[in-house]
DNA sequence: GTCTATAAAGAGATAGAC
DNA sequence: GTCTATCTCTTTATAGAC
């Protein structure tokens, strides 16, 4: 199997079109179909029977397109945590105020995490679990580091003009944020009652004002 | 194998201490490894062998003491939600302004979580990954829903007295409150910078107030 | 690019001796 | 309460035909 490229062609993330959906090519519905498995039941408890079986192909035909099922776990790590960077690094980039550069990270990190929700989910977990060892591994936390390196300058920016509290520091906050955000991956209902702008906006808000009343 | 209690004699959560000390009686023990290995390699990618390896036992020894692997990890999960669903319940039933019990809650949710640590996160990982079928799994999501109407109560409340923003709606603010909290429990170190102490305060400030300088 | 067949290892759980 | 031995099933991955 050669490496074609990282990620796949389509933002979609849900498993049952994409085995269905033509116009993805086979690798695509793969990396699909297995991140919802591992969201769902986790990356030791998906077997490569079932990726393949949801597929429609046998077990051992999975094999002509991934190296193995880390390799295909790493793929799906690097592609949830690159894309949240890239667009981290091109807002950080832009001329704008602190606070608004910080409205705008925090607005992007939820909304890129929830469009690709069976990745992030996945990658978010199986850093915990350990899944990704050696070089794949290190790989995947190095573009991890770069990301909250982004959002901690951004809070420390915020500070320094006068527009965040300074009696917590920002690395505190930035543990805080982070926090707000990425629970959020595991209990959002793309069918449920808030849409991925609003829980975007209770999120950032909440962070910002925080819930008391103050008038 | 008789079911003698639900949980350990004592609130360690740390494998490597639970295996050596031998004031916690096997059972206990085999609780503490347990919660340990699924918290860092998932309950899937543990195997019974690894647990009663860490006790020093042979696997078969280990099912004299549970009856499987699943009821095992059923014990864990309620008595990680029943320990917070407890205390809260206490809180909630204090004659006490709507805002402190917020507070309290809030602080209570940090700290039991991050005293049991391991239970708390193998819990919110194996629900998601549905580790648990049948009449297991609805036993602690039950308990789960009780604890969350009782946050969720107490937001409302806080609402009500004019204590609390009302442009989001309690449900609302309940999740993000949720979400604050409970990723904490996969980053927070015990030998690391902050004590379990400070992180709650670093919460519930952030969710109260907000991070905006409001001078 | 997909198939059948198989290798080699590891899983959860049980039987029965001590 | 722990042991050895074993049953049965599933796992990841490969070989080689088509």
């Amino acid at each position: 199997m050669r490496r074609k490229r990282i990620g796949t062609s389509v933002p979609s993330d849900i498993s049952q079109a994409a085995a269905a959906d033509p116009s993805i090519d086979q690798r695509g519905r793969i990396m699909d179909v297995a991140a919802h498995l591992f969201r769902t039941k986790g990356y030791s408890g998906t077997s490569t029977r079932e990726i393949s079986s949801l597929i429609g192909i046998q077990k051992a035909s999975l094999y002509h397109h991934i190296d193995s099922k880390e390799a295909l776990l790493y793929e799906l790590c690097v592609d949830a945590t690159q894309r949240i960077l890239d667009r981290a690094t091109v807002i950080a980039a832009e001329n704008q105020e602190p606070i608004i550069k910080l409205r705008a990270l925090m607005r992007q990190h939820a909304i890129t995490m929830l469009d690709s929700q069976d990745r992030h989910a996945t990658m978010l977990i199986e850093l915990l679990h350990g899944s990704l060892t050696g070089e794949r591994r290190a790989a995947v936390d190095s573009l991890r580091d770069k990301y909250q390196s982004v959002l901690y300058s951004a809070i420390r920016e915020c500070q320094q003009v006068g527009d965040v509290r300074t009696d917590w520091n920002a690395r505190d906050l930035t543990l805080a944020a982070l926090s707000l955000l990425n629970w959020t991956v595991f209990w959002f209902d793309d069918q449920g009652r808030l849409t991925k702008s609003q829980v975007a906006d209770l999120l950032t808000s909440t962070f910002l004002d925080g819930v008391k009343d103050q008038h």
